[in-house]
DNA sequence: GATGAATGAGCCTTCATTCAT
DNA sequence: AATGAATGAAGGCTCATTCAT
C-alpha cells in the first residue's frame, strides 16, 4: 500500500467539493444543507467540517477550485496564437466548452453569487474580475493595433463576457448537447461585425 | 371616514413592496427578514401577512409589479417609431432609464433571483421571457426586412439583452449618474456594427 | 383591564428566570437545555430568545436579579445595628435566610460558577466582590475600635464567609428545616471565640 | 523488549491524568476538549479511550488519584504528634502544602466540582466525606478531652475545612508565592480562639 | 497497543408564520 | 384591520466516541 492517506484527504475533500457544487447548483447556497452534501458525498455530517470551516468556506473553495481551472484554460489557448481576433475566437470557444463541463458551477458563480457577496470578495469575485481585466487588456491591444474599434475597452469587455454568457448559458440550459460551433461563430461575428447587414450607413442612422 | 380601506391596503400594499424592495436589494432575498421590511414598511410584522401569504408572496409581487412597468416603457417607446433601428435604439435607452429608476428592483432581479427558483416561474421569469419574445420578434422582423443579418434571433435576443444589462448594470452599480447617453450609443453602435474595425475581412478570419 | 402589557413582560421573564433557576440548579449551567427551561416556564423555546439575548444571558441575569436581593438584604439588617458584634451576627443570619429563601440559586452561586467564568465578570462575581469588600471595610473598622485582633482583613473575610457559606450549605443540603437559629449562634461563637476551651494558652502551643 | 506492558500503561496512564488537570483546571471540564488532553498527553485521541472509558473517567480517576495523596499526606502528618492542636495545626499546614502542590486540582475540585455531580458521588466527594469524617473525628477527641469546646463537631468540621480552603485557595489564587506560614498561624489563631479581642464577654454580648 | 479519520447525536439559535387581543 | 408576543420547525456546528488500519 503506498502513499494513501494524503490522497484519501484529497478524494473526500473532492468528494465533497463535487457533492456541494450539485446540491448549490440545485437548491441554491442558503437552501443547501450541510447535511445533504454530506450525503451526497458519501460521508457524514461532521466529515464535512473536518475539511472545511463552514458552509461558506465550502463554496469558497468551490469557486477557488473551480475558477482555478477556467482561467489557466483560457491563458493556455491564447498562449496558441498571437493574433487578436484569433485571441477572441479562443476566448468565446473556451467558454462554451467550460460550460458544458462545469454547468452546475457556471449555474452557481452567474446565479448564486449575488445574494452570498458579503466577505466573498475572495475566489470567485476575484477570478471574474481577472477575466474582465485580463479581456480588458487584450481589447485595450486591439484598439492600439487598429483591430478594434477605439471605444471604452472595459465596457466592451464587460458586454463581451455577458453575451458569451447569455448564449452560452441558455445553450447549455436548453441541454441542447449539439455541437457548439455554431453558436460560437454567432458570438464571434455578433461581436465583430454586429447585428446589421452591412448596407451603407448601418448604424448611424435611426 | 371618507374611502380609505381600498387606498389603505394600496398603500400598505405598496409601502411593503417598497420596503421588501429596499431590503431584498440590500441583504437579499434569504438573508431578508420579515420583520424588516415591517420596519422599514412602518408596519408591524403581522400586517405584512395581511396583505402577502408569505416572504416569497412577497418577492412574486414585487417582480409582478415592477415587471409589469418595464414592459408597457418599452412597448410605449417602440410604438414612437416604425424603424426597426429606432426600436432597438429604443430598447437600449429605456433600459438605462429603467436600471437608473429602479436600481434596487434591478439588483434583485438579476442579482437574487437565481437562488429562488422554485415555484418561482412566476412574474419575474415570465417578464423577462416575454421580454426575450418582444425582442426576439422584433430581430425576426428586422430579419425580414433586411435590416439584420439572417442568424439565430433568439440567441441574437438574448445576447442583445445581455449586453445591455451587463453595460446597464456597470454604470449603475459604479454611481456614474453621468449621463447614460454615451453608454446608450455604445450598446448600440457595439449590435450594430460589431466591434472590429470595418476593414475588409473584418469577421473573416482569425 | 389594567396595564398589563409591561407586568405581562415581567412575568414571563420572572418565570423564565425561575425556570432557570431550578434547571441550572438541577443540572449545572452546561447540561442545561434552553428547551428544558422553556418548558419548566411554560413558554415556547422560541419565546425564552424573546426575553434573554442567549443561555449565557439568563444566568448572567439570574446572577443579577438574585444579587440584588442578597445585598440589600444585608445592607438593611447592618443599618439596624450600629455595634460592630450585632453587624456581624447580622451577617452570618442573613445568610441563613437567604440560604433557606434561595437554595436553588445558592446551588448554582457557590456550585456552578466557577466553570463559567469566561466574561462572567458581571452581577455575579462581581457581587460577590461587593460582598466580600463590604464585610473586609466592616472588619476593619472592628479592628480600629479594638473589637476584632489586628490581622489580614481580608483574609478573614474569606474566612468568615466561609464559614458561613459550608455550615449554611450543609445545612440546606441536609434538608434540615430545623431552625438555623442555633447554627447561627454557632458560626458567631467560632468566628468570635474560636473552638478552643478558653484554658490559659489555648492558642499558644501545639 | 523488557518489562514495558505495565509501564507503558502506568507512563500513558498518568500523562493523561496530568493533562486532564491541566485542561479541567484552565478551561473548566465542559468545555474540556478530548482531543486537547489528548494533545497535551502527547498522544493520540484514540489512545485516551485505550485507558479511560470516557471523558467523565478521565475526571473520576483524576479524582481518586489525586485523593488518595491528600488524605495519606495527612494521615501521616497527623501521626507525628498525639496532641490535638498539634494535629488541628498539621491539617491546615498539609492543606497549605497541598494547594502549592496541586494548584490545578483544587481549582477542578472545588470549581469544577458542582457542575458534574451525577453518578460522580464516587471518588472526590468520598474523598472530600472521609477527610470531613477524619476531622470530625477528631474534634469529637478534643471536645472529649476538653481540649475544644462542645459543639455540633461535624459543622465545626465543615467550617474548619472552609476557612482552611478559603485562605488557601485565595493565597493559590493570588499566586502568592511567598510563604505560607504566616496565613497557617492566622487560621490556626482564627480556629482555635476567634476573631474578637479577649475583652471579657467576648462573646455573649449583640 | 496506537492512531486519527469518521461518525452522528445533540443543542443553541433564528425567523417565518400564527393568533389572541 | 392592526398588532406584536408567541410559536416551533429547521439547520449549522461541536465534540465524545468508535473503528479500520
Amino acid at each position: 500500500m503506498p502513499a494513501s492517506s494524503a490522497d484519501e484527504l484529497s478524494q473526500k475533500h473532492i468528494a465533497i467539493l463535487n457533492a456541494a457544487e450539485k446540491v448549490f447548483a440545485e437548491v441554491g447556497f442558503h437552501k443547501a444543507k450541510v447535511e445533504e452534501i454530506a450525503e451526497v458525498a458519501n460521508v457524514a455530517k461532521g466529515t464535512v467540517y473536518l475539511y472545511f470551516k463552514s458552509k461558506k468556506d465550502i463554496l469558497q473553495a468551490l469557486m477557488k477550485d473551480r475558477m482555478s481551472r477556467l482561467i489557466p484554460m483560457i491563458e493556455k489557448e491564447l498562449e496558441k496564437t498571437a493574433r487578436i481576433r484569433s485571441k477572441i475566437h479562443s476566448i468565446i470557444q473556451v467558454h462554451f466548452q467550460f460550460y458544458q463541463e462545469q454547468k452546475e458551477f457556471i449555474t452557481i458563480l452567474y446565479g448564486q453569487l449575488g445574494q452570498i457577496a458579503e466577505g466573498m470578495e475572495g475566489p470567485a469575485k476575484q477570478g471574474l474580475e481577472n477575466l474582465e481585466r485580463m479581456i480588458t487588456g487584450l481589447f485595450k491591444q486591439g484598439m492600439e493595433s487598429g483591430v478594434l474599434r477605439r471605444t471604452d475597452a472595459r465596457a466592451l469587455a464587460q458586454a463581451f463576457i455577458a453575451m458569451i454568457n447569455a448564449v452560452a448559458f441558455n445553450w447549455v440550459i436548453d441541454s441542447n448537447d449539439s455541437s457548439p460551433d455554431k453558436l460560437i461563430d454567432f458570438v464571434y461575428q455578433l461581436f465583430a461585425q454586429g447585428a446589421m447587414e452591412k448596407t451603407a450607413g448601418a448604424g448611424e442612422m435611426l
